[in-house]
Parts: C-alpha cells; structure tokens; sequence
DNA sequence: GCAGTGAGCGAACAGCGTTCGTTGCTACGA
DNA sequence: TCGTAGCAACGAACGCTGTTCGCTCACTGC
C-alpha cells in the first residue's frame, strides 16, 4: 500500500535518540537511503546498512517498504520530483527544454551513482518520473513537434540525459564533493589507456586519444543537447503509417 | 593475464564427457556463461550456475576467470567481436554506419538481457569494444566529420545502440525466442498503465499513451538512429576552443 | 618409474535480501 | 484506572551470492 499510517512523533524532535522504540517512516527510511547513496555510494546500499543509520535492524524496514526495488524506485521519484517544471514557452521552448535537462542531469549527479538505478528502470511509473515526462512532452509539443515525434523522442532524450550523468558520476570517488584532481586523474588514465594502444589496430583511437578525453566544463554534455535538438527538428518533418 | 594457456582436449571431442578432470577453459567457461544468459537471463547467471552446466564446481572457474566481473567482460568482448566491420565508403558512410549500428544492436538483444551489463560498462577496454569504436570512428571520418565532433559523437551512438538494446530486451521474458505475442502484452500493459493516469496531473501521457507505446517493428530504432544523424551532420560546422 | 606442479574441488566465509515468530509499546474502551 | 487488542519493531534465521582456502591427485618432464 502507498498510505503509510501517519507516523506518531513522541516529545521533541531528537529529543531522545535512543529510546527503545523509534518511529520509522517510509520519508526517514528513503531520507537515510539517499544519506547513504550520497556519500558511499550505490554499492553500499544495503537493508542492513540503512538499517543501522536509524538505529534498528533490517527487518523493521520491511513495515514501510516492500523491497530493496521499491526503497530505490523511491529513491529516484524523490530525485525526479526535485525538478522545477516551466510553463511552456513556444518561442523559448528549445532552451527551456535544454535547461530542463541540465536540471535533471545535476539532480542526479549529486546524488553519487543513483543514475545507474535510473538506467535500468527504463519506463518511468512513479509520480515524480511522470512529472518529468509530462514536462518534456510539453515542452516538445510547444516546438511544434508532431505527436509521434514527441513521443519517440521524450524517450531517447531522457535515455541521454541519464546516461550521461552515470558516466559522469562514474569518474568521482563515492566519496562526495566534485573533487577536480579526482576526476582529471581519472580522464587522464583514460587518455593513456587510449593511447597506449597499438596503433596498427586502432590507429583513430590513439591518433584522437585527446579528442576522446576531452572533458572541458560541460561541453560534452551541452554537445550531446544540440546534436538532439537539431536532429529532433530535422526529424519535425518525418510521417508515420 | 589475458593469455590462457592452450587448454589441453584428450580424446575425441565430448569423447568422455564423464571424466574426472574436465579441461576447463575461458573459452568453454564464456559459452556456457553465454548460453545461459540466452536461456535463462542475466540474473540466472552466477559462478555456481555456470560451474554446475561443466559439471564441476565454482571455485574452478577461478583458475581460469579473476572474477565474475572479468566473465561479464568476457562475455560482452565475445559478442562485440562478432561484428562486421565495413571499409568506410565516404559515398555511403551514413547508410553503412546505420547498417553496422543495427547489426551491434541485433547482436546485443539476442543475447538475453545481456545489455544490462553493457550499461554498466561505459568505456571499452576490451579488443571488440574497441575494434567496434575504431569502426564507428572510421566511419565517422569517412563523413568528413570534423575531429572532436566524431569523438563526442561516438560515444552518444553506442549509448544509444546499448540502451535500445536493453529496453528491447526488457520486453522479453528471459526464455528466448521473439514471441510475438509477449512483447504485445508487455506494451499493452504499459499502454493502459498510461491510459489510466489522472488526465488532470498527465494530460499528454494520456492523450498520446498510443504513440509513446507505438511499437512498428524498427520503427522506433531507426527514428532514433536518423535523429541522432541528422543531428550530428547539423552539428558538423560546430567549433571547439 | 618418479617427483613436482598446478588445476580441480569441497568446504567454508562474509555479505546480501528477505521472512518468521515474538516482543513490548501505545492507544483505546470499559 | 486498568486491561487489552493491534501492530510496529526486532533478533534470528534462511537461502542465496561471490570469493578464498587448503587439500588432492592426474598429468608432465625428467
């Protein structure tokens, strides 16, 4: 059931933190998750570890939380509802979209490696994935766009928005804040894989080794916006059936 | 190490199946590791799972693979290396690149739900990872794409291949072959989840439940894949620094 | 024919998600 | 004011996972 029973809050807030019997709530358990995610790391996200933040066993989870699944689905829906969402404009519909996006892709890539929950949930179903939905539907139609178009691409374009942010959450440490010796080390240990090959084999890899790495502000990622945007238009004209 | 020894076979092929001392081998160990991810998915793979089909046990596979992340690797290198690689035709790259983008994809679902671990592994390291970048690469090239456009853009495609894949795979109970019928109620159930939304909060999913679910063969892949061109040729007269 | 080497292997460990049966607090009715 | 019903909280356990540890023993080179 969605409806956890309103949860009873004895005395002051943290009054006494180590009363026997805490009151648990879904929010508290997905607070505490997202705590974990943030600052460990997906990986060491587990029951027991969650758990052990509140101060309790695994087991009681189970009362406001079906599974590990629906704790991550969760997880996500509270990422996505972060969102603000823009009274679509016809005439600035394109940069409202773009930055839309930006905004979703920096939601996720604070949250360490969520993205990678995200990408195996293909289809959004919860409220907040929806919302977004919604939203990036919106702002297609307000391009003009024909419905199959929008439809088609709501998906690829939500599909590179969170794979772009796992790849970029893969370069940090879980350890946390955007440490940039941390991510120039890892870029740098790419380039030179790259280029350390043999070049017989794979003579464009080396020869753009540099090309390949190149990892300046947000270019690559605004890059990956237009190349959308621009074929999303070039595709306005396409009919179905 | 990635050089096994050649593995010793006595006696006639499956001459003695029940020996005592099987000759194992990376080799037999990714088939079966393959065959069972065709037929039972990736979740039914695990070390014992594989040991068990060579009739031996899991720390076995250890003298042969690091670890079941290596096995994966191995598993993704084997089916990346099964590609075509086309000499690019500056005349007709675009059609070539599309040709050799479907093949990967078509390679990719029918192996189960193997793209799931393809997500995970962002950059290639692996000989047929990398012989397919080198490919697209040239191909790229042969468009008379400028250099960092060529980079960036590689990397989007191959997202896109792999996500198609894994949501196409998805679709699929793990048993196997392209049953028609399963596909069409998986999208009906998604359909008529949409269909079902609150019209107020989800005007457009609503409305367009029909083209978000459409599902035309290829339909939506090659969509994809002409936006994605479309919007790379638009983006070729961009400059970087 | 024999010693030595290393693959094969059973057993075990630590960790995971999840379930079971019990406990004990809390709110409510008598 | 007391008794009790209900249910969140909980410890322990189950079955599963990846991986490691030594022992065993068949094959190889001498």
């Amino acid at each position: 059931m969605t409806t956890a029973s309103t949860p009873t809050w004895p005395g002051a807030f943290g009054a006494e933190p180590r009363r026997k019997r805490r009151a648990l709530s879904r929010e508290l358990i997905v607070e505490t998750a997202l705590k974990i995610v943030d600052t460990e790391g997906l990986d060491a996200l587990n029951m027991r570890r969650v758990a052990q933040e509140l101060g309790t066993g695994a087991a009681s989870l189970y009362a406001h939380v079906a599974n590990k699944d629906e704790l991550l689905a969760l997880l996500l829906d509270r990422v996505y509802g972060d969102l603000g969402h823009p009274e679509p404009d016809p005439d600035r519909w394109r940069e409202q979209a773009k930055e839309f996006l930006r905004q979703q892709r920096d939601n996720l890539v604070s949250h360490g490696d969520l993205a990678r929950a995200a990408m195996i949930q293909n289809i959004p179903t919860s409220p907040g994935g929806l919302d977004a939905a919604e939203t990036m539907l919106a702002l297609l139609r307000a391009g003009g766009l024909p419905e199959q178009v929008c439809a088609y691409a709501v998906d690829v374009i939500s599909l590179y928005v969170v794979a772009t942010a796992l790849e970029e959450s893969s370069r940090k440490k879980p350890g946390g804040q955007t440490d940039e010796r941390q991510v120039e080390a890892y870029i740098g240990g790419v380039r030179s894989f790259f280029s350390s090959l043999p070049a017989e084999r794979y003579p464009l890899i080396v020869a753009m080794a540099g090309a390949l790495t190149r990892n300046v502000g947000d270019e690559r990622f605004e890059f990956g916006l237009d190349l959308l945007f621009d074929g999303l238009v070039a595709q306005a004209g396409r009919t179905f059936d």
